[in-house]
RNA sequence: GCUGAAGUGGUGGAAUUGGUAGACACGUUGGACUUAAAAUCCAAUGUCCAUUAGGACGUACGGGUUCAAGUCCCGUCUUCAGUACCA
């Protein structure tokens, strides 16, 4: 009976679907344990097999942790909201719900064959309305929300209110927006409605405000940093500038502090933990007030040098700081404008990575010093970025590399403050080894003393205070995209207003285009029915806006991390339609036990949704406010491209009309590899065998024409990626198949290695369609089956390592398997006896279940793989039928091979599925060893080995290597002037 | 630039607390079986020197600590990722 694993592993895929194998309930007298996959979105291109690695991963420790007796949620789902869709939707006029919803079903065909034992009862899609629905409601409750500082947490809006209405707000202490003005009770009492929300606005946890984005005029959208290239439209080139837009904004920031504390909470990698840390980026320091000469404008910034404060030659302002206008003298107008247009062309993150090129521009105005009250020339500079703290910093150029190329750059003066310090080559940086001098009060003291005093001094004269600021910005929550959650949010006179949490979910409405508006609008504004009846309570038509009862609804969408900022909550209750999940599932499952995903979501979806859960525990919503305990990332699977090495010269031919260089009987020349190589360096005459095959072929195929070459140095080599899967395990081309992959490729001529075979060249790269590298898992399942498959990816290398497939591997793996079923399955049916197991046979089970067991512990599923195919090596040799052996040999393996394993199982005579088999239980008897093959080292070089008892003592060993004549023969005479002896380990002698 | 990660044979990778570098595979070479091919099985395979015995070198590079370093320390180089609207 031969191995047939498309039979075996659709049989088994079929069972668990029909039985509902992987079905989790939510309640059990087992102990809980939830593993998550971050959901996929949905692509159009499927899967390829860089994608399923996590999974894999992840499967094999719920597989694992169901035989270790847990009551095991493993869901899956699809974060189907995003721009590609929309893309497509712009290009095509395709709907991006339908091709979102063929997509999924791709998805899923594909994730299905590989034989997860997700429970996909529970699927979730952040795109169906029942979804959003939980969203928008998540959004209406962060509006109502404000951040009391007091108490450190988030409270409803009408807390707020009941202080304003009886204190006025100079007594509430919250996260709110920079200068907002003081009021009374009765002031407040006495501001109209209007008035009173937008203060409201001001302290709400989403909230509108003025935030830079990239614009591109030309498309009428907005673009993310990395649509940018050189400054312009990564799509058609078109110029791009910073502009000021009115959106809504996540209040992040309020959580900075318990965002940085909660990460001693969980264990998620260090590195992980260190990007969050520097991305929340805390500094304490202080808040400076800078008057400005001949000026009502002060200029505040930030600083965490406040002992500095006497080494201040200048200030920099951000090119799109408010002030800038204002301070600007009119002899300084024209250049300061220049120079803000062209920064406006310049990204942010040019901004940040470039600082060889110093540039900047003088305002004409001067701020004061808050102790000597001399001027301080106010510059502006685009290493200041408006979105950091102020936009505005005082420069200390003895004490910053940045300030001192800047006041070098410029002329400025550089005062030094630092005692025994030469500052005429660089800055001084060093907090540690600071003594402050020419500081007035400062003189003599370190940093730590000097940075106390200068607050204190600061604080005296009331323009400054110590703050500590935090690097994390509020986070821009609106997109100016069709293909997103549309707001719970309708405007009354500039107002924003919620939806009744009961109305909910508003849908997407229907567009023509997914373009912006010729107003320039985003595309929600191209549709026709989208206007809020307040009293119908229901989405009507554009025409019946009267700002009456019938109000225009929000034209942007929420952005692509909305939806999976709470879906791990979802799939505890998935289904439920009252609440976003229910009171007894959120307690049960309480939070994520392992989480597995990829580093780059490091700072994005892991802190938002940190920040919403931190919301929703405040909220008394859901019962933890860290999502998840453990997290691990994968890392990612890269492509093996395959090049062919194109040639030609530039031909000239001197009977021009018997000739055509468009003639469809032109060939393509390509040399292989070893070849390429060899001309490329300049190999003289492998370049005169090329130059002649050229020749002759090309005056073969044109007889009439009298072909000659061009200029010698005409030659053209050009490396050409080929599809892989036209390329053998050997890197040799099919070339037939490379003939009629294209019509240019045809005729194409080869020259060939010696042994008449096409080497193709190899380059790791990213998998992609361009790349021709991409490999299907259709494919791979198709020809190795999910099994190999599924160990294959785990056998590539650790799991959070990068690393390139190369399908020719996977037949190691597909005969690992082959030998497996032989252990087992023979021409005549099962082989496996009742016959008691040999000593060996337990050894090797017991070894095998103890390094299994402690590799999925630590996540090491590659050293697993190699792990099942010494013991089944082994157990080939050994001869071994036993059933005591290799039954329990099966339940170690079903988490990575579950199909294979459950056929086996299953013919061992189980009825039931391996699945609710018991890990087994390690022995450590078995493994007990009585003798030691010893390294013998010589100066610390091995150079043989001697088999000694285990419990020999110290000083025996050292008598019997020492007796061994080869040890004399190393020693040659000499006497060893040492011999370390670490039992059980090594002996090394030296001298 | 900043932050994080990685660098070991022809390839993917293994190596417990510092203790036999290269497990397990792929590829390559040779052999068995076969009319032949496929499949399967066996053997060799870090580099260099040597007929063998054996020896020298060897974990990105340069130093250091140690009886002993892929592993620890200092410095350098290279590659990859993130850098706030890709998901």
């Amino acid at each position: 009976m031969i191995y047939d694993f498309n039979k075996i592993e659709e049989k088994w895929q079929k069972y668990w679907a029909d039985n509902q194998t992987f079905k989790a309930e939510n309640q059990s007298e087992k102990p809980k344990y939830y593993v998550l996959d971050m959901f996929p979105y949905p692509s159009g291109a499927g899967l390829h097999v860089g994608h399923p690695l996590g999974y894999i991963a992840s499967d094999i420790y719920a597989r694992y942790k169901r035989h270790q007796g847990f009551n095991v949620l493993h869901p899956q789902g699809y974060d189907s909201f995003g721009l590609p869709a929309e893309q497509y939707a712009i290009q095509t006029g395709q709907h991006p719900a339908v091709t979102t919803k063929e997509n999924i079903a791709t998805y899923r065909r594909q994730l299905d064959q590989i034989g997860f034992s997700f429970d996909w009862s529970r699927e979730v899609r952040t795109s169906d309305p029942q979804y959003y629905k939980w969203t928008q409601w998540i959004f209406i409750q962060l509006f109502n929300s404000w951040y009391n500082n007091d108490t450190n947490k988030a409270e409803d809006i009408s807390t707020l209110i009941s202080i304003f209405e009886t204190e006025g707000n100079a007594t509430v202490n919250a996260v709110c927006d920079d200068n907002i003005a003081a009021f009374t009770a009765a002031e407040w009492k006495g501001y109209t409605s209007k008035e009173q929300q937008a203060i409201l606005l001001q302290y709400r946890l989403t909230y509108l405000a003025e935030t830079e984005v990239n614009w591109c005029p030309a498309l009428g959208t907005v673009l993310a940093n990395d649509e940018i290239v050189n400054g312009v439209s990564e799509r058609g080139g078109h110029p791009v500038i910073r502009k000021k837009m009115t959106q809504w904004s996540m209040r992040i920031s309020a959580y900075a502090e318990r965002l940085l504390q909660g990460l001693d909470k969980v264990d998620w990698t260090d590195s992980l933990k260190e990007s969050q840390r520097n991305w929340i980026g805390k500094s304490v320091g202080a808040a400076v007030t800078f008057k400005v000469k001949d000026s009502d404008a002060v200029i505040d910034v930030f600083t965490t040098r406040p002992d500095t404060i006497f080494g201040v030659s200048f200030m920099t302002l951000a090119p799109e700081h408010d002030l800038v206008s204002q301070l600007t003298t009119p002899e300084q107008k024209a250049e300061v404008e220049a120079y803000i247009l062209a920064t406006a062309k310049r990204s942010e993150r040019d901004r940040m990575a470039d600082v060889k090129t110093i540039s900047g521009a003088f305002t004409g105005a001067y701020a004061e010093h808050p102790f000597t009250k001399e001027p301080i020339p106010v510059w502006i500079g685009d290493y200041v970025l408006a979105g950091y703290g102020t936009g505005a910093v005082m420069s200390v150029p003895c004490g910053d590399e940045r300030d001192y190329a800047f006041a070098k750059h410029f002329n400025i003066p550089i005062i030094n403050i630092f005692e025994g310090v030469d500052i005429s080559e660089a800055a001084f940086t060093d907090k540690e080894k600071t003594v402050i001098g020419n500081s007035d009060f400062l003189n003599g003291m370190n940093y730590k003393k000097a940075t106390k005093r200068a607050i204190f001094e600061l604080e005296k004269i009331g323009q400054g205070e110590g703050k500590t600021n935090y690097r994390l910005r509020d986070a821009v929550f609106s997109r100016q995209r069709y293909w997103g959650e549309p707001f719970p949010v309708y405007y009354v006179d500039g107002m924003p207003q919620m939806i009744a949490a009961e109305h909910l979910p508003i849908t997407l409405p229907e567009v023509e285009k997914y373009l912006p508006t010729e107003t320039g609008e985003p595309p929600l504004g191209n549709a026709t029915v989208w206007a809020w009846d307040t009293t119908k309570n229901e989405v009507v038509s554009n025409d019946l806006i009267d700002n009456e009862t019938i109000h225009p609804l929000e034209l942007n969408t929420m952005p692509g991390w909305a939806g999976s900022s709470w879906y791990f909550n979802r799939y505890m209750d998935s289904t439920n339609t009252e609440e976003f999940a229910s009171k007894e599932a959120l307690n049960y499952w309480k939070d994520v036990d392992l989480y597995i995903g990829g580093s780059e979501h490091a700072t994005g979806h892991l802190l938002y949704s940190r920040f919403w859960q931190k919301f929703l525990f405040d909220k008394g919503v859901v019962p933890v406010d860290e999502f998840a305990k453990k997290l691990i990332n994968q890392g990612m699977i890269l492509g093996t491209s395959a090049f062919v090495y194109r040639f030609s010269w530039m031909i000239v031919s001197n009977t021009d009309e018997a000739f055509d260089i468009l003639d469809p009987k032109m060939p393509s020349f390509f040399i292989t590899k070893s070849k390429f190589e060899k001309m490329k360096s300049g190999d003289v005459e492998e370049i005169k065998n090329a130059k002649e095959f050229f020749l002759s072929t090309l005056n073969e195929i044109f007889p009439d024409s009298d072909i000659k070459l061009g200029d010698e140095i005409s030659l053209q080599l050009v490396p050409t990626h080929v599809d892989v899967s036209f390329v053998n395990s050997s890197d040799e081309l099919d070339i037939e198949q490379f003939k009629n992959w294209r019509t240019d490729y045809t005729n194409s001529k080869f020259i060939n290695e010696d042994d008449g075979t096409y080497k193709v060249g190899r380059e790791v790269e990213k998998m992609s369609k361009s790349k021709y590298n991409v490999v299907n898992p259709d494919d791979i399942v198709s020809d190795y089956g999910a099994d190999s498959l599924r160990l294959y990816e785990m056998f590539l290398g650790p799991l959070e390592q990068y690393k390139p497939w190369n399908t020719a591997g996977i037949t190691g793996v597909h005969n690992f398997l082959k030998k497996l079923w032989k252990l087992y399955v023979d021409d005549n049916g099962l082989k496996v006896s009742e016959a008691a197991a040999t000593k060996d046979n337990l050894k090797t089970l017991h070894k095998t279940i103890k390094k299994v067991q402690e590799d999925i512990e630590n996540f090491s599923f590659n050293t697993s793989v190699s792990t099942f195919m010494i013991a089944v090596n082994e157990f080939t040799t050994q001869k071994c039928t036993s059933k005591e052996v290799l039954e329990p040999l099966l339940v170690l393996l079903s988490p990575y091979a579950p199909h294979i394993a459950e056929e086996l199982w299953n013919q061992l005579g189980n009825s039931a599925s391996i699945s609710t088999a018991a890990f087994p239980e390690f022995d450590a008897s078995h493994l007990v060893e009585s003798s030691k093959n010893y390294p013998i080292s010589f100066n610390g070089k091995m150079r043989f080995t001697m088999e000694l008892p285990m419990d020999m003592s110290k000083d025996d060993i050292e008598a019997a290597v020492m007796a061994n004549e080869k040890t004399q023969e190393q020693l040659a005479g000499r006497t060893p002037k040492k011999v370390i002896v670490v039992p059980g380990k090594i002996v090394n002698i030296v001298g």
